[in-house]
Parts: C-alpha cells; sequence; structure tokens
DNA sequence: TCGGGGAATGATAGCGCTTGCATGTATTCC
DNA sequence: GGAATACATGCAAGCGCTATCATTCCCCGA
C-alpha cells in the first residue's frame, strides 16, 4: 500500500472499474450493479479508503456541511437545542461547524465568513447579525436559518416563536396566578426585551401597578441571580413573583430566595423560561415556559433537506409556539 | 460582475496580477509588495471575494480545521471547556466540527470518520475509543488530542490530568476535614471510577470504615441527585459527606439535602467535582476540585500549531494538574 | 432478425486553489 | 562595475473528486 492516503483511483484500480463507479458506489450504492458493488466494497476495505470531501465538495459545490451559531454554550438556555441539532444533523448526514458568537458583530460576522469559504450547504444562528453580514449571507447560497425568533422578514427561513405572545401569555399567567407584584429579571438582549416589553403592556392592560425591574448581562445565567435578588430586597416593596430570562437565572433565585430564609412560592413565587432540563428536577420544581427545542432542531434541518432538493420550503416562518408549564415555583 | 461566486482568478484579473499573487495575500499578506497588496485589497473588497476553503484545503491539504468530540453538551463539566476551546480555536483561525458521541463507540468512529474525510487538523477528543477506531486514526496524518485524562500510552497527544491522583486527594482532604462516613456517587464512565477507586484504595489506606456507594448513569447531572440522595437514606448510617461526580450532581444533592431538611455541611457535606461557575455561585457554594479547563484548550491548541509547523510537542503527556477547592459545603 | 431503449459503466473536463520552479528586477558587496 | 543576493511575481501542474456525455451490452417486442 502506499504511503499517501488512498484515492478512489487506487479503489477503482482494485475493483477493476472506473473512478466514476467508485464515486458513484460511495454516494448511491444502489445505482451500481451488485456484483461490483461488491467488488468495491472490498477494495474500499482492502486499502482502508476514506474519502476526501474537500475534494468532492469542491467538484460538486456542496459541502454537506452545516455552520451553527450560538452564543453560548454555558448555562445556556441553548444547551438542549443545540444538543438536538448537532445530533440530528449528524443523522442526517450534515456536519456541524460550531461557532460561538458572544455578543460581538465582529465575531459573528468572522464566523459566517468562515462559514461561507467553506461552502457550508446552511447557517442555523440565533443572534442578530449587522446590516454587512444580512448582505454578505443573502448573497450567498447557503440557506440561512435563523432560530428561536421569528422576525417579520427573515433573510431566509427562521424557525422559532412569537416572544412578545410569551411575554403576553407569561403576564396572563401570573394574574391568573393572583401575583399583583411581579419584579422582570431580563436579560440584555433582544429577544429578552421583547418579552419584557409585552409582559409590561399586557400587565398594564389587564392588571394593576408597576412591575419592577432588573436587567442582567447576557447570557443570563444562575451567577447572576445574587445581584437580582438583592435588587429586589432594596425595592420598597417585595414583590411576590419574580419573572426570569431563564430557567438557570430561576434556579438561582430560589437558592437566593430559600436561603434569605423566604418559601417559594409561598413568600416569592419563581418562573423561568426554556424548560431546560434543571427545571423540573430542582425542588420546588420550576414553573418555565416550555419551548420544543427538538422540534426546532428537527424543522431547520428539514428545511436544510428540501433546500437541498432544489425545493424551498413553503413556509419561511416556521412558529413551533411554546407552553407555560405550571410547576411547583410559581 | 458575474452571477457565479467570484473566485482567485476575478480577483487577479481586476488587481491586475496572478493568482498566485493573490493567492500568497490571502495566506500571508506579508509576503506580497504594499501597493500590490493595496490593489489586491481593494480588487477583493469590489468582487466581494470570499475564498473557497474546499479547494485550498485540497490544494494545500490542510484544512484549518479541528473535529472536537464530546460525550454531551447539557449540563455537562466540559461545558466550560468546550466554550475556551471553540473560542481559542477560532481565534487561531481554526474552525471547528463539533461532534456529539454520546455513549456510543459506532457514533464516534462516525464522526471520527467524518472528520477524517473532511481532513481535519486535528481531532480533539475525550470518550474512550474502540480498537479497530484508534487504527484509523493513527493511520491518519490527523494529529490526535485526548482531553480530560492522560492515558499511558496515548495516540497522539493527552492533555488532561490524573484522575486516579484526583481521586486520591479527595480522599485525603476529607479524612483531614474529620469526616468519616463517606458516600461516593460516581458515573458509570472510565474517568469517575478511577476516581473512586483511587479514593477507596486511599480511604482504606488512611481512614477506617467502608464508604458507600451510588453510580448514576452517565452524563452525571442535576437529575440524577434525587435518586443518589435517596440511596443515601436508605443506608443503615446516614453518611457525613458525599463525594459527587460532578458539579451539577453536587448542587442537586445540596438541594435534595436542603429540602429534607439537612443543614449543609454541618449535617451533610457535599463536594463536587469540576468547578464549574455554578459552584462558586450555589448556597452554600461548593467545594470542588478545579480543573482548568482553559489550560487544557489552550495546550491542545499550542500542540495544533507546533504540529502544523511540523515540530511534534516535545511531550506527549500533558499534565495540567487540579486543585480542590475548599469553600462552604464541606 | 433487427432496432430501440434502458441499465451499467467509462472517459474526461473541470471545480478553485497552492506551490515549486522559473523569471525578472532591485539591492548589495568588493 | 559586475557578480552575487534577495525579493516580488508569474507559470503551470496538480490536489481528489463529480458530473456530463458517450459507449457498451442486454433484453425485448415487432
Amino acid at each position: 500500500m502506499p504511503a499517501r492516503n488512498p484515492t478512489l483511483e487506487d479503489v477503482a484500480q482494485r475493483a477493476r472499474v472506473s473512478t466514476a463507479t467508485v464515486s458513484r458506489f460511495v454516494n448511491n450504492a444502489a445505482v451500481v450493479a451488485p456484483d461490483t458493488a461488491e467488488r468495491i466494497r472490498e477494495a474500499i476495505a482492502e486499502t482502508g479508503y476514506i474519502p476526501n470531501m474537500l475534494a468532492g465538495g469542491l467538484a460538486s459545490s456542496k459541502s454537506r456541511m452545516v455552520s451553527v451559531l450560538i452564543p453560548h454554550l454555558s448555562d445556556s438556555m441553548f444547551n438542549d437545542t443545540i444538543e438536538a441539532m448537532v445530533e440530528d444533523l449528524s443523522t442526517a448526514g450534515l456536519n456541524v461547524m460550531l461557532g460561538i458568537t458572544g455578543v460581538s458583530a465582529e465575531r459573528t460576522e468572522q464566523l459566517i465568513r468562515d462559514a461561507l469559504s467553506r461552502r457550508v450547504d446552511a447557517v442555523i444562528s440565533s443572534g442578530p447579525l449587522n446590516a454587512e453580514t444580512r448582505e454578505l449571507v443573502r448573497r450567498s447560497p447557503a440557506l440561512f436559518i435563523q432560530i428561536w425568533e421569528l422576525p417579520a422578514d427573515p433573510i431566509g427561513i427562521a424557525v422559532g416563536f412569537s416572544h412578545a405572545a410569551a411575554g403576553r401569555d407569561i403576564a396572563r399567567f401570573a394574574v391568573s396566578r393572583g401575583y399583583r407584584r411581579p419584579h422582570l429579571v431580563t436579560a440584555d438582549g433582544a429577544r429578552a426585551m421583547e418579552r419584557r416589553d409585552a409582559f409590561l403592556a399586557e400587565w398594564r392592560e389587564i392588571a394593576s401597578g408597576e412591575p419592577s425591574l432588573s436587567t442582567v448581562d447576557i447570557p443570563s445565567r444562575f451567577g447572576h441571580a445574587r445581584r437580582a435578588f438583592a435588587e429586589m430586597r432594596r425595592l420598597p416593596q417585595m414583590p411576590d413573583v419574580v419573572i426570569c430570562g431563564s430557567d438557570y437565572l430561576a434556579m438561582g433565585l430560589v437558592i437566593e430566595a430559600q436561603s434569605a430564609g423566604l418559601r417559594v412560592p409561598d413568600d416569592l413565587a419563581v418562573m423561568g423560561f426554556g424548560n431546560s432540563a434543571i427545571a423540573g428536577e430542582m425542588r420546588p420544581t420550576i414553573t418555565t415556559v416550555d419551548v420544543d427545542g427538538r422540534r426546532i432542531a428537527r424543522e431547520a434541518i428539514a428545511a436544510i433537506t428540501s433546500h437541498q432538493k432544489g425545493t424551498l420550503p413553503d413556509q419561511r416562518l416556521i412558529d413551533v409556539g411554546f407552553r407555560i408549564i405550571a410547576r411547583e415555583s410559581a
């Protein structure tokens, strides 16, 4: 065996067929005759051939790779979605190029450039894009998929839900539960703000008293709870429910409250967002808003698949909805 | 402008140089004359050229991509390491192909094949490999980096620490703190087992009484705490310290204990592992073992960089050590 | 018996880039 | 002042694959 990596050519010679046939076999075994297929299979095994997808991608101008861009990894409410996404993509024969954007527009642009320069089939992203980057993406043949939100005018398609509707429903829920003095702990990001604003608008509509607010850095996480709780304590009157931007934050608030001697939910109710696994496992279990991350992943992948076949997905906005899950904490 | 993507050729014509020079500029702007560089820069901006790394990778047989393989994403103690890894790699101009292996050897093999077929420069992995996959990797020119452990005979190089030493030190720490009846909650994985066995051996050496044990599924996480705690309660005598396989698990146990009316650490002490961000933010703060995830990331990347220059890293085993961080919970 | 049609395969021209070698031009040294 | 040296650039041969088109071979119906 030659020192270099075996190529299609090596396999072809060994199987006494042309490289074209081996290529066909590799990409769709069904199109070659059974006995030829068998010879090729053997030749591949004997040579230890591993396809070179750089060459394949160059020739076919499709890379079977998709770029997934997320703001953060740690304690993020995306984790479940991302895990599902990566697994499902992998199952669909697509490899994942992961990028962590943070809150930086430059980093995002760089990551998108990287993705495009690898000729990814699609970019799945969950953060905001600046004008220049939008243009970059629009020009490219890659399918752009925004997840976790439903912008009015998506670049490619969007799979998510209405954060405004979520904010509104949370307000209604809080009212229906009899809470009177909500406190919102909001992450400093566009989507969280949208939920907050919708909450406030609805609250003013159907209840009285102005909710109090805290803002925490993005990503909203466990550790921010301490400061938010301290802020609440300094309020003239203690809130009776705190609405958090994520389940991790909610968990943190439960812990802070308990450690200050408050009972949850009797003295202070807590709501989370995202229905991360921990929300159901905490004591008390945390009332939260469930978003079907696996469905988002599935829809995104379905869109990619149909895009590859040339048939554009029929809807550009896919609303997966959300669901308030009432548990013990509120 | 042509409808198709602009190529090196387009840029070259526009800048009145050869494609070779443009290529040089793109890869290392310093090697072309300043005024030529300027012309090329303009031409790139005007055409909106985006390099095709599939072609580049094919020609140069280096892809500037590395595969990162991890078992899980959610609540994982790897999260911080992975986040650091992805960010640092990205900064170093390397893109990340992410694979989630779960506990499946087939999936791992498939992901490694995928990685090799894209001719990644390196594979960073933190799980076990079966014999066939090891062979696959060994043959390939990609650098293989095992992280979070130090196997006796690494395939490529390994960056991690001795789990046996960690287990031993944890035992010593527990003894020094005066605990007498430890309970171990161990994840069902090789590394956790190694720590456990070393703990047991050391405990038998320097203390008396046999520690009690629970095993939880991999990955060890928050939700497993409930069952582990229930098991402890059924013990003839309640342990005075519980040693957990991860900080998430430890957090879960603190919550379970508190919700059962026990005080931590007075009635039950709790130790975690990994020093995830939450460990320091929990109430009580959690005593744990710190592993410098960022350093693991840095060392791995340094190894890749030097491997690319042809100089193999001088040590195949890089021990980043660990450190017990005594906080409130134990 | 012969032609038509389909299935399986082969030949080959790129895909867009990198890189060793050749060439040309400016700089340096004695 | 001429040779030696360094520097900037061009030329062109691939890198390993895919996809188009052409070819061969068989089977089948008229």
